[in-house]
DNA sequence: TCCATCTACATAGCATGCTATCCTCATATA
DNA sequence: TATATGAGGATAGCATGCTATGTAGATGGA
């Protein structure tokens, strides 16, 4: 059976999605922040005292992960944990001083690598290309597992 | 400054990313394999006998990212190694009997996932977007840090 | 021949992600 | 009120990926 791999969406778009990693890494680390964590913090720096819950809600990623990757922010200084007011088992998340000061550098950085993948496509192609990727999610995401 | 994560295109190759991993782990799990496994079948089934910097140049992974997953599916019954015979420093890789009688059904799931993730977009579209995705491939992977 | 350099792999360490569990607290219901 | 169920989190275990190193064999001169 022929599987050219390179006409594989699920082959090209992993190979896309680490190169963006790789380059997001590269620009932000500097800033001291690692991509899931930037990925958090552009829904924190919307409106903090979040629960862990919302997080994982608003990012779609398992509940595990954000709990490590909240971990590992509170471990760099990037958040603070309190506990919520009305329900004993959560916790709401607070951006630090220093959390807030990355927050512009940091788009920054994230946006120059779009400009740069986006550099060899024509004006429009951009808004098409994101919008077929979100009927493949929506195709993907309706039928988990 | 505005960040809208939803229409940065690497947010949404990293969430494709992520959904295309997942449909396709529960689709080959049961095959007994993992997707960076399967990606690596899919070279060795045009031809095995390859040496780790030869699958590590064709999958554009780094070289220690395919040794871990030689190591795996070595430990899986998926492949053999053996000693280069012009190089001691090498080894080739070779398929199993168990490895080759997976291309198949296997090539058949990742298929599936594709057509699952394709339903929505018309015909042409699919083209257009892996022609773009491949653009953006190039642009990043040219200017690599 | 000897040495500097390169190449092929292996390993360590860490970030992300996921599934599977477990614990605690909240809630709805009998 | 007592209990069953659900929800919020934490943790364990594992697969991928990457960077940084270390080791041994290959190679090209001086």
């Amino acid at each position: 059976m022929p599987f050219e791999k390179n006409a594989s969406m699920g082959f090209v778009t992993n190979r896309l999605a680490r190169l963006f990693a790789q380059h997001l890494h590269a620009c932000i680390a500097p800033l001291g922040l690692a991509p899931a964590q930037f990925m958090t913090l552009l829904e924190l720096w919307e409106g903090d005292g979040l629960t862990q819950a919302e997080l994982t809600d608003r990012l779609d990623v398992e509940q595990a992960t954000m709990a490590n990757t909240l971990a590992r922010m509170k471990r760099d200084g990037l958040i603070e944990r309190t506990p919520h007011p009305q329900d004993r088992r959560a916790q709401l998340v607070w951006l630090t001083d220093k959390a807030r000061s990355l927050e512009q550098p940091a788009k920054q950085a994230a946006h120059s690598v779009n400009q740069l993948a986006l550099a060899g496509l024509e004006g429009g192609d951009a808004a098409e290309v994101l919008g077929h990727m979100n009927a493949m999610i929506e195709s993907l995401r309706d039928k988990p597992g």
